[in-house]
DNA sequence: ATTTCATCCTGGAGGC
DNA sequence: TGCCTCCAGGATGAAA
């Protein structure tokens, strides 16, 4: 379920905790949550993370970065129910906990997943370009990070016969925003989540690009969406769901007009907008 | 080449 | 109480 503000919440929160740290045991119990290339290798290449250093903990659109002192590269994609949290040894065990990760400084690092959605990735980046190493084991493409979008840029993404709400969830094309975020920017910049993305104007797409890292922005400042299983390392929620406007706000009030929120299918996702704010 | 759809899972909510 | 159906913050290979 993590969007974009929730993973950066908990790359920021494990990379105060963990970084600097070295591993000093590193347990997988779910060995399906594992991916990429040398999936018969990763028994052997966990053992050789021990005593390695974790150097910095990071985000690229959805996914977490564990960068090592060692070329080897972890990377995260939490899926719908993906979280981790900082306990002690002392603390009771966590149903669908799949790793369990010991650090130097007593710090218990637990990745837990009830879905199972989620994967791990452990990859090698002999170059230190994390982009084309990410590539290199299969990980599908990112398009650009929301923050880096301008008005121009977002101009060529747009040029596509489907829904605004389908592409905005699409990664190639961006990468980060899932269902909360692309329904609340639809909301903030009034496009009708049914606009067909071709069709949008200029106008319409540079207010875009501003309510997407407004949210965005805006979010990460409140540590993210708590729905039900949303927590940050420390396991604290996040505040944002205060300030949604359309999502899982059905039938509720526009909070600009009043007009009941309306709630629809597009490809397979629910989306909610207000059909008097948001046009086509 | 682009776009949509079914599918991978568990668990919570609501209807009966 | 239980059983059933539907739904969920994502990503992706296959099909259209």
């Amino acid at each position: 379920m993590p969007e974009l503000p929730e993973v950066e919440s908990i790359a920021t929160g494990l990379d105060r905790q963990i970084s600097q740290a070295t591993i000093t045991s590193f347990d997988i119990h779910q060995p399906l949550i594992l991916r990429g290339p040398y999936q018969a290798a990763w028994k052997k290449k966990v053992k050789l993370l021990i005593d390695k250093r974790i150097t910095r903990v990071y985000r690229r659109a959805k996914r977490l970065i564990i960068a090592t002192d060692s070329t080897t590269v972890i990377i995260v994609q939490l899926g719908m129910t993906g979280k981790f949290l900082i306990n002690t040894s002392a603390d009771a065990m966590e149903k669908h906990t799949h790793i369990i990760l010991k650090m130097s400084n007593n710090k218990e690092i637990r990745y837990i997943d009830p879905r199972r959605f989620g994967k791990v990735w452990f990859i090698d980046n002999p170059n230190d370009c994390i982009e084309s190493a990410m590539l290199d084991a299969g990980m599908t493409q990112l398009g650009p990070e929301p923050f880096d979008l301008t008005a121009k840029t977002i101009h060529p993404i747009l040029n596509a016969n489907r829904p605004i709400k389908s592409l905005l969830l699409d990664q190639i094309k961006i990468a980060g925003l899932g269902n909360i975020y692309a329904d609340e920017a639809l909301f903030d910049s009034k496009i009708h989540p049914l606009t067909i993305s071709n069709r949008i104007r200029p106008e319409q797409s540079a207010k875009l690009v501003k309510s997407i890292q407004k949210v965005l922005r805006k979010s990460i400042s409140l540590g993210g969406t708590t729905f039900r299983d949303y927590k940050n390392p420390y396991g604290d929620i996040g505040t944002f769901v205060k300030i949604l406007k359309v999502y899982q706000r059905t039938g509720q009030p526009c909070k600009r007009c009043k007009t009941p929120i309306e709630q629809i299918k597009i490809t397979g996702r629910s989306s909610h907008f207000c059909p008097t704010c948001q046009v086509k």
